[in-house]
DNA sequence: CTGTTAGCGCCTTCAA
DNA sequence: TTGAAGGCGCTAACAG
């Protein structure tokens, strides 16, 4: 049927594990034969099968990838990166979604190592006890997180954005342009990174000496995920009563940030004029919309290259020794992107 | 080291044959045995090494996609469709990107097929010879294609949406509300499926005996990624100049919609009243935007769902017979969502 | 019903 | 520098 090593010894007139040297570039083979084994297997189209390669206890040149859903922009341009990345280096990214469930984090896992991975990506779910991803840690398995560190209560080899930075700069920038009244708008389910960017948020406003207040947006919790047309409904709700006691909104990311502006021009209420606008994420309809979007910039493609290059170390280090060392942990910092919707100064 | 069937045969002071056989049901073990060892399983934590389950030519219960970036939402949508109806089915779905690079689906389909797939979504590439799919498909690999038809010359099982009855849809709601000067705007770059909206367009003009005028605005073809911030000022000087002889543009998807919208916005033509706009996809900032706009929906989560369960008939049928039949066709059709940016109906 | 025996395709000792 | 043999963990005959 298929090609393999033995049908190459066949031919060659040798034995297989001749070829199988030869095609891994093994010192102990002659120039010769290898060139000649090379050139046979290229012309019969052998395809090493990984499977068995992995049997053996070899690397699969396979990395699992364990993430939330591609609905929000900025996790698919982390995907894509690392995913770029690994292939340029040789490597398949398997992929797998978990919708934030703790029990699926642990199934998932355990489907991937079934398949012989040489490490993992992952972002895990916001609660739970994360039995399998500590297990694998304590082993020291090639383990990488994104956005782990203060969810995950140990350590690991991480990759973070800095929401508490994040959060800062939205109201910093706020209270640069003149506004003194600000309110935080977040939908109500609890997560890590929106917690940060609201302490972030809150420092910045006491740092200033703004007004500050913190509004929570009942979006109606199917999961973590926003009821969009709820969550505009109850925006335009919340301003038509309480507008007037604000000069600027900041939004924990883009869409609110959307649904806001939706809202306040459909009250009729002037953006950036009478109220600006700052979002988070930057995503690309913010970049698109009518009003363009004053927001904070993630840099995502950086994440997802940052988090392979340490994954690979990790996997070429266990194969050369057992060394014990510090985790790695990356945190990066967001960049404010000024567009319209904060875009001219009103003095009040 | 991780216990195998081995680990458990020892224990159980029986023969891995048996165990292997209990654990998988076979009708010829007793139920006190199968019992027995399943308990034993459990507790000793034993998870089957799915390489070694693969190398012997079983199922792997892996699914191979591969398909554009994540970069268009519609995609993602697709893939998380497909990818949950896989996983409700035990199936892991290994995920591999190919930016539309002909060469790169062949890569990528073997580095899936080393890893012993049981079969493959592939969204194939706009140009290009298709080698190693067309292999596939003549030795019957259970294959299911996106949008396949019309790109490919060769069949397959297909699922794909109507491109041209969305063109024709969104020209037919554009002249239902009264326009009769419209234009269809797209990128230089030529696609099928574009080829095919812009084909349903002009017939659906022709029928209404509406005015109608292609427009293929040079975006910057850095492969067939459209560079946004040139496609909004390309827009912006094309209406400068023109907008007056239109009343209704169609766009080829929604993003281009929202930048003519921007555009349109900036010098101050009023949408809809002066021109109406429709979009295609329902992007979900289409339903954000501060104009909300009208687009033709996909139904991509049916999508995704259909190519599962096609596929997955496929794999369970090859493992029974080779029996060899019609290929699978399914071709979806798109709605139209009316919203704001085609609204008001403007009387000439 | 269960045990025995071959492999799947590859890598890795150990000899020669 | 190459060959021979064993085994990774599992499934699939073939016996008993």
């Amino acid at each position: 049927m298929a090609v393999t090593t033995v049908t190459i010894a066949e031919i060659a007139k040798t034995t297989q594990a001749t070829v199988s040297r030869a095609l891994r570039d093994d010192p102990s083979i002659s120039p010769k034969t290898r060139q000649r084994i090379k050139r046979l297997a290229e012309e019969l189209g052998y395809r090493p099968n990984l499977l068995a390669r992995g049997l053996v206890g070899g690397d699969t040149y396979t990395i699992g990838m364990i993430t939330t859903g591609l609905d929000v922009e900025v996790h698919s341009v982390k995907i894509t990166a690392f995913e770029e990345s690994a292939r340029n280096k040789g490597y398949l990214t398997i992929t797998a979604f978990n919708p934030n469930e703790p029990g699926l984090e642990d199934k998932l896992i355990i489907r991937l190592l079934q398949r012989s991975v040489d490490g993992f990506v992952i972002y895990p779910a916001e609660h739970g006890e994360h039995k399998e991803l500590r297990a694998l840690v304590e082993k020291n398995f090639p383990i990488v997180t994104f956005n782990g560190d203060g969810r995950l209560d140990f350590q690991t080899n991480d990759v973070s954005l800095d929401y508490y930075e994040g959060g800062k700069i939205q109201i910093e920038h706020l209270s640069a342009i003149g506004r003194k009244r600000i309110a935080y708008i977040y939908p109500v389910f609890s997560c890590y990174t929106i917690d940060q960017r609201v302490s972030g948020a809150k420092e910045a406003a006491h740092n200033a000496g703004v007004d500050f207040e913190l509004i929570q947006i009942d979006t109606g919790n199917s999961g973590q995920r926003v009821q969009t047309e709820l969550a505009y409904e109850k925006l335009r709700e919340f301003f038509r009563k309480n507008a007037s006691r604000f000069d600027a909104i900041a939004c924990h990311n883009d869409l609110f940030a959307l649904s806001a502006i939706r809202a306040l021009h459909q009250l009729g209420i002037k953006v950036p004029d009478y109220i600006a606008v700052i979002g988070f994420d930057n995503i690309s309809a913010s970049e698109f919309s009518m009003l363009t979007i004053s927001t904070i910039s993630q840099p995502a493609e950086q994440m997802g290259l940052v988090a392979f290059q340490t994954l690979e170390a990790l996997v070429k280090e266990k194969n050369s020794r057992e060394s014990e060392h510090e985790f790695i942990r990356v945190k990066l910092k967001p960049e404010l992107v000024v567009r319209e919707s904060t875009g001219r100064i009103v003095d009040c």
